[in-house]
This record gives C-alpha cells, structure tokens and sequence, in this order.
DNA sequence: GCAAAAGTGTTAATGCTACACCCATGT
DNA sequence: ACATGGGTGTAGCATTAACACTTTTGC
C-alpha cells in the first residue's frame, strides 16, 4: 500500500476532541506602565469579568493564522508583532466544555495601542500590577486607568503574568522593544519601554552606549519637536525582523 | 439566568475540531553531544521515517498529563524534568487529518537515557547534528550511532531544533544542566553538558568558579572512583526546583 | 539667564580569559 | 617516578556601572 493509497482510507476516528482557541494578549507600554486590552464578558461564564480576545481556530486554518485573524477582528489591527507564548491545557480551565487554549502576545507602540481602543470601544485599557522584583511568570493582575481592580477570567491572569516573563527575557537580546515604539523614536522613549517592562530605573549614559553599541539602531539626524527643552534625536530600528524565540 | 443554569443548558456545538496531540522530545547528552529518543514508523504516513514519540491528548486530561503519560507508556519513565516548547499547528502538518501538537521536551541523565532505551527497544538514539555556531533554531537533523542520516518525519526537525535553541537559552540561569546529569556529579560532567549543548568548548577555571558563585552546588566531599588519576569531587544540585520558564 | 533634559567623557568596579602551577591518584 | 586530569592562584583584558560635566533648546 503506498502512502497515497492510505490517507485515501483512512479514518479519523471517533475519539472527543478538545476544542482549541487562541487568546490573544495585546500588550504596549502606556504612561511608563505595561498595559494590555480586555474585554468585559457579558456572558456567562464569568460574566462581568475581564478577558483576553479570542476565537477559536477553525479546521482549515493555522494557529498563527487564528492569531492574526482574531487580531484582525478584535482590534482592527492587521501588522504587529505576535509571537506565540504557551499552550494553556488543564482540564477544566474552562467550564463550558475542554478548550485547550493557545495564548499569543501582539505587541503595539502606544499610538496604535489608542487607536485600537478607538477603533473597537468595547476592549478596555488595563495596566498590569507585576509584583516586581523577583516575580515569578505566576498571576498578574490588571487594573482600570482608575485605579480599579479588573478581575479576569478564566486563567486569563496566568497569561498575562507569564507574557510579561516572557517579554523580560526577551528584552536585551530581541528587539521585541521596537515593537513597543513607533518607527522613530528617541533613545529616552527607548529607555522608558524598557524601565517599565523590567521594573527597575536604568544608568541614562550606560542604556545609551549598550543600545548604540549594538548596531541594531540607525541615527536619522532628525531631531524630537515640541519639547521646551533640548530636543532629542530621533532612531530607528534597523532592518532586522526582530527574530522569532 | 445564573452561571451554574447557564452551564447546564450550554451546548458546547458542532464546529469541527482538530485533534490534540503531544509529541514528547527524550534528550540527553551522550558521549559530549546532545541526543534524542526517536521511533521508527512503520505505518503510513512517512513510513520508515523517525519520529518523535507522542500521542494524543484525551479529553478529559490536561496537556501536561498527556506528556506525562506518554513519558511512561513509550520511555517507561516516570520521574523527569519536562517543559512544555511550543505548540505546532500547521494545517498540513500531518497528512491524515488536521493534528495540532503540543511539544514538549523531557531532560534525562545519560544513564537512565540508556535504561530507557533498554526498557523500550523501540526507541532509536540519534545524535542531533546542529549547525553551529549562530544557528537559528531551525530544523535539526538526526544520525544514528553509526552516522547514518535518520530522515525526520512531520514537523519533528523544527521541533528538535527549536528544543535546541530553548535548552541554549535557559542553559545559565535556569538549573536545566542538572536535569542531564546524575543525582551526583563532578564539574567536569556539568561542563560537558554546558559544552556539549552550547557547542562551544568553555574555559576550565572560569567555568568552575562561575559555577560554584551560583550558590546552586553543594559539595558533598564525595570522590568519583574509578579513574587512573586523581579522582574529582562530586557536587550535587542544592534543592531548589529547576524553576518554569 | 535659567530650567530641563540631551548627550559625552572619565574613572572605578566587576567579571571573564588565559596561563601557570600545584595536587592526588593508578600504573 | 610519571602520566593524567583535578583543582587553584594571578595577571590582563573587556564590559559595565556611576558620576560629573557640557550642550541645546524654550521661556
């Protein structure tokens, strides 16, 4: 029997399956604080709670196609950044029924983080309470521009600790910062990205050096407007994909 | 309409599912490379191919269940550090049906590596042949013992290679060398391991010091016997879990 | 001129590399 | 005694952190 003669036959089976969804963590930087976008449920279950957007992934269509589509749908967005975080598979992480859920991150610079919130006036903004230092990628929990508690649902609050880990690592060797910043930007702006992802304050002379050191920025000799004071020069980040892992 | 009501009337629909699997990566570090458990096919598709072995996720078992199971129904292993990689979801991954595959990877110490391989004939060790230095995570080739080329099937080669640059990345900070070597060791095994997996060859003095400043050895003021020189010291992990992420 | 933030130079501390050397064991 | 690899000390180099300082703009 060749292997063509085989697919011919075969038969999926009856075994249950999972349903598979992705989630999807849409995350910039807003006022020197790590932020997501949620939307309030007006379902059950967790009604009133705050979630990731999400869908499911249709038979004919890929994780990062689902990622894209949902996206595309949910914030209006099609370029960002989106990367692939974890697979999230305990049993009864939702309660409907078995949904193994494939959380993605997209990052925004902070423009297009607004403009999003505009375009689909149903997500929410959320700044995100990292317990720093020395967190762990366990839970992290959102909060209103207000001040207010956002309580999230399902296991929507692992997610969002385990993405701004995962964004920590990253940082010094991934250009997943660019991704956070419009296509110019000055050195400061890039110093405050990384402040606040990494929850510490940074030498000014020494984030400098590190970062031009690295070959990854490109001078444009334009210069910031509008500031009552010196202004700053504007970078851009080289043409290099920030690369995948 | 309460949630406990909503759930009882839920209707989880007839959308059309992929199936679920985890595809398990066996490594260790044998003979200063790093090697992989692979199973022959002997059915269609990619027949006589290696492949990773895996199986699939039930419906009432989680992810992370499912990679523990099939770490005991196909290595006979119960105990072993595993970690989840990453989630592969291709629509024509696999030829049968649509397949979406949670890959994970299982560190073994050589020795129980070698039981394994004894306690399930099955199963292949192949040395994994990568492209070093500046690799890019991926796809990965695989070589027997004897050298012959081991064609890969699936996806599995992004998925070793990808495993690869993970193990790479987490190898300074996070206790995973420990996860390949004995309960026991000496700093020469630990720097094989480091070397083997980085693909570098690593200073002595430096890496010894490096090592002993983490805090994470305990000298147990044990000697390795056997040798026809003089014998090392051997060191043991201080109990701090190799922690996620 | 003053305030504020950009941008630069200089020094100190730190960590890593390389090399040399001594130590302990079996043959 | 010698060969072999374990283990340690020291000096040189590179990278980074910290501070002080100069520069440029708007008011």
């Amino acid at each position: 029997m060749t292997e063509a003669e085989f697919l011919e036959g075969y038969d999926p089976g009856v075994h249950e399956r999972p349903s598979v969804a992705v989630d999807l963590i849409l995350m910039s930087v807003v006022g020197g604080r790590p932020a997501a976008l949620l939307l309030r449920r007006d379902e059950h279950p967790h009604l009133g709670r705050w979630a990731l957007p999400g869908g499911f992934v249709a038979i004919d269509e890929s994780l990062d196609a689902a990622a894209r589509r949902v996206l595309g749908a949910k914030a209006r967005m099609t370029d960002a950044y989106v990367e692939q975080l974890y697979t999230f598979g305990a049993v009864d992480r939702d309660p409907r029924t078995r949904i193994v859920s494939v959380a993605y991150f997209a990052l925004l610079p902070a423009a297009r983080f607004a403009a999003a919130l505009k375009g689909a006036p149903e997500l929410t903004l959320a700044e995100l309470v990292v317990p720093w230092p020395g967190e762990t990628g366990g839970p992290v929990e959102a909060r209103s521009a207000d001040g207010d508690a956002l309580p999230l649902a399902f296991d929507h609050a692992e997610m969002l600790g385990l993405a701004m880990l995962r964004l920590r690592g990253k940082l010094d060797y991934s250009g997943v910062a660019f991704a956070l910043l419009p296509e110019l930007f000055t050195l400061r702006a890039l110093q405050d990205v990384h402040e606040a992802i990494l929850g510490v304050r940074l030498n000014k002379p020494a984030f400098r050096r590190r970062m031009l050191d690295t070959g990854r920025l490109e001078a444009t000799g334009e210069r910031e407007t509008g500031a009552s004071f010196r202004p700053a020069e504007l970078f851009r980040c080289r043409k290099t994909m920030p690369e995948q892992e």
